[in-house]
DNA sequence: TTGAAAGCGCTAACAG
DNA sequence: CTGTTAGCGCTTTCAA
């Protein structure tokens, strides 16, 4: 930050008081200021190079247009989980909405005993947008500083704060569904850590729903969690097809998992869909990339971004108005990945 | 941004003026100030929760701690280009080093008719770092501005700012002489844009270099332009397949457009690597997910984020030092697309 | 050893 | 219609 040229810069070039530099940038009295002396402001502006210094704003009103945004981290402290497509795609869709509303992102992972909430007071963040809070976040702590969060896929929610997410239970049974109706009965299910009230808890609920309703009995064994990744997707297709011969069938409850879910099969010899079928989830791009093309339920992630910035916009105006709670539909898209044995 | 608890609040707390505060705070004056004195402003900030506000230390100090990072846009004023899992990679490199560094991120892209100095101007940006800029960005324009720059895999340096990238031309060498070695003489180049003095040029020229080498005549109908993308590496696929039955491999400069290519060889009914071989370039985890897995030029793309961020910080420190330039090592990491056919 | 006060750049009463 | 001025929260010289 080298010396800037200030509105008294302005001032004195155009002769005038800081004041009425001022009021022309913000168009206001904008009837009140001779439309000549407005000329020679903004002359002066455009000749001295003058750009607002937005922390001097920011100590005035107290408003920073800045959204911090919260992403998943590999490991405590660490970097963030970009090896999951997901991310990226809905960071983009929160960017370019929050900048067509004149707000900027933020972002920061935390370091280890590091909590967000300093980050965020450190630089008067606006609002907070967290993807998928556990709930060993206190997510409590937020409520003392009075700072408009947006939850995203979070069931921590008791409409404190405006929240985000997709009908996981539902989407669980959208995968199961799908499967059984091709003819499938020995369905595993692979997916990232299943922590209480967590997306994954969800989907396994919905994927259980479905084998209820299709009289199949549950299988413990049949249930798979680790890291949502690459790896631990074809590891557990290497267990799965060594130890569970009878299944025919996987739900993995994300793409990138489900990719590796078919490399590992591809590994042990067997094919997709030929031997095994795999359902995945979210739609990124990874789905269409994998071979074969992954049969996986849809959401619409830059949609959720977009709604993301809307809520947090609206809290931000409205904080003490009533929360939102938004749901985004879930779909199956059928590709490559789910032969029928029926 | 609601009230916060300001420094003053902590000084009637405590007892003592805002200036010890300050001076506990920065650990300044450590000596000359009773123990019990720090101990007591201590507790008052422990005990009001006392967080500082950069804005205001911003402010003062003319210094944000915030580093801005440019990452290209899909199109002039839309998303981000997160397609391409370089960049997630590269940004969580970078933030995790910035972080470490006492450093924050701000992400934003320019829309239209926005340039992006004005942003920097506007938050004080200590530096940013620019990635993959293009000729038609006018990069004198920062010069004015005296905001440390790093620039990423951009040709256009004329060590006025700090600079990083790859040997591109000997990526495009090594991709091309590898597959030469393995017996291969009709080998297509696929990339991006082919802008004057770009990494894409770079390693078209180094593409070149390995067929002259060889003795291989060049072959401009074997030389494929256009979206970095998955998309167009299998349109591109499609049509070589079609055109050009003797190419017998292809080098394509991003793995996200080698995972396409391969897709688009499947589609006409070729395989990779029995009937045609494909060469990557950035080793990003697309090359690991892809079937067959992607032989390709890795290039260590957290060392890339985390040197950029080093100079970055170097340029900061000394913003008329001398300008550095960093080489990142290439290198063909073999796996299975490619076959020998010598 | 600590406090008073000026000032970073900007805004908005309040005067004039 | 425009200027004066206080103050947002923090730092730092200077004085006590």
């Amino acid at each position: 930050m080298s010396r800037r040229v200030t509105i008294r810069d302005v001032a004195k070039e155009a002769g005038v008081s800081t004041a009425t530099i001022s009021y022309v940038l913000n168009n206001k009295a904008s009837e009140s200021i001779t439309p000549e002396t407005i000329a020679r402001v903004n002359a002066a502006i455009e000749k001295l190079g003058y750009v607002p210094n937005l922390s001097a704003r920011a100590l005035r009103y107290r408003k920073s247009n800045l959204i911090g945004v919260v992403i998943p981290q590999t490991e405590p402290g660490k970097e963030f989980m970009f090896s999951n497509p997901f991310y990226g795609d809905f960071l983009s869709a929160v960017e370019y909405t929050a900048r067509t509303r004149g707000y900027r992102l933020l972002i920061s992972g935390t370091s280890v005993g590091q909590s967000y909430i300093e980050i965020a007071q450190n630089h008067g963040l606006d609002a907070i947008i967290i993807l998928g809070i556990y709930p060993t976040d206190d997510i409590n702590a937020y409520k003392e500083t009075k700072i408009p969060l947006v939850l995203v896929d979070c069931y921590r929610n008791d409409h404190f704060f405006h929240s985000i997410g997709t009908n996981d239970r539902h989407g669980g049974y959208l995968a199961a569904h799908y499967l059984i109706r091709h003819g499938h009965r020995r369905i595993a299910f692979v997916s990232g850590a299943v922590e209480e009230v967590g997306v994954n808890q969800k989907r396994l609920f919905g994927y259980h729903d479905a084998l209820d309703e299709a009289g199949i009995p549950y299988d413990r064994e049949l249930i798979f969690s680790g890291n949502v990744g690459y790896e631990y997707g074809a590891e557990t297709a290497l267990d799965i097809a060594r130890n569970h011969p009878d299944v025919t069938a996987v739900f993995a409850t994300a793409d990138i998992m489900a990719a590796g879910v078919i490399k590992g099969f591809s590994d042990a010899g067997l094919s997709v869909p030929g031997n095994v079928s795999v359902v995945g989830f979210d739609d990124v791009f990874i789905a269409n990339i994998s071979s074969p093309s992954l049969t996986t339920v849809r959401q619409n992630i830059k949609e959720k971004g977009r709604v993301a910035v809307e809520l947090a916009l609206d809290a931000i105006d409205d904080p003490s108005g009533p929360k939102r709670e938004v749901i985004i539909p879930l779909e199956v898209v059928e590709r490559d990945s789910v032969r029928d044995i029926g």
